[in-house]
DNA sequence: TAAGTAATAGGAATCATTACTATATAAATT
DNA sequence: AATTTATATAGTAATGATTCCTATTACTTA
């Protein structure tokens, strides 16, 4: 994978957000820095971190949402405001539990609590 | 919600199956007993049915999956062949933990756990 | 500095899903 | 049973996210 500086900017911007952008919002950021970068290098760009493992993907919900942290974590999703935040488990005990139980070997683990955060109650 | 021939069939259709099918797969199914059931009907009655808690709707991935078995359960997802099962988790305990360290509500939990199934090894 | 090749911008195409509208049909009322 | 009312349908158009295409640009290596 070759530099370029659309890719640096693209990940630079998932890298400074704890928001877990969707594509467009990157996009709508990136514009800022550089009016012409086009969607599809965005999609191309987040594509590529993904496969090289610099991103996470999580595709619950009705549109992809990028991490910059790839170390494994689940996520809390607020049903009122969208608001998605990082949330660790502690005992993945299950993992093991589930490849005994079910001859299947778990390589990934998309976790999503839906609720309502401290600011809807 | 009044009754109609259309909804019957597809509430049926999701019934009789396992393999937590697409609102296309539904919408093929549907075409061999009514040939002119229109796609847009088998979304409308999928929402209908969910909104009536008859049906679970399942949006990890690149599209909607449909499942009749709303009783808490989450899924296993085979990434070679894409087959789709399902999951007991014994321990809600962690719900709990969630409510107290995070100050979240839960109302609903999405796990999948991706990873190759026995016929894949 | 030139050649080779991967990356880009811009736009078109695709695919899942939703919206619209005139007609049909279930249900309630006479 | 006929009339009324309102919800559901078929068929089609529109939308929105994502992917694909192609001529041009720009890293990288020699």
């Amino acid at each position: 994978m070759r530099y370029s500086k659309q890719r640096e900017l693209i990940y630079g911007i998932i890298k400074n957000t704890t928001s877990h952008p969707t594509a467009n919002w990157i996009y709508q950021a990136a514009r800022d820095e550089m009016p012409n970068i086009s969607l599809g290098t965005v999609y191309r760009n987040l594509d590529q971190l993904a496969l090289e493992g610099m991103i996470r993907v999580i595709t619950e919900g009705n549109m992809a949402h990028y991490d910059w942290n790839t170390i494994p974590h689940q996520h809390l999703r607020c049903s009122v405001c969208g608001d998605m935040s990082d949330i660790e488990i502690p005992d993945m005990q299950l993992i093991k539990t589930i490849k005994q139980t079910h001859q299947f070997d778990v390589e990934k683990v998309e976790m999503m609590f839906i609720g309502s955060c401290s600011s809807h109650r």
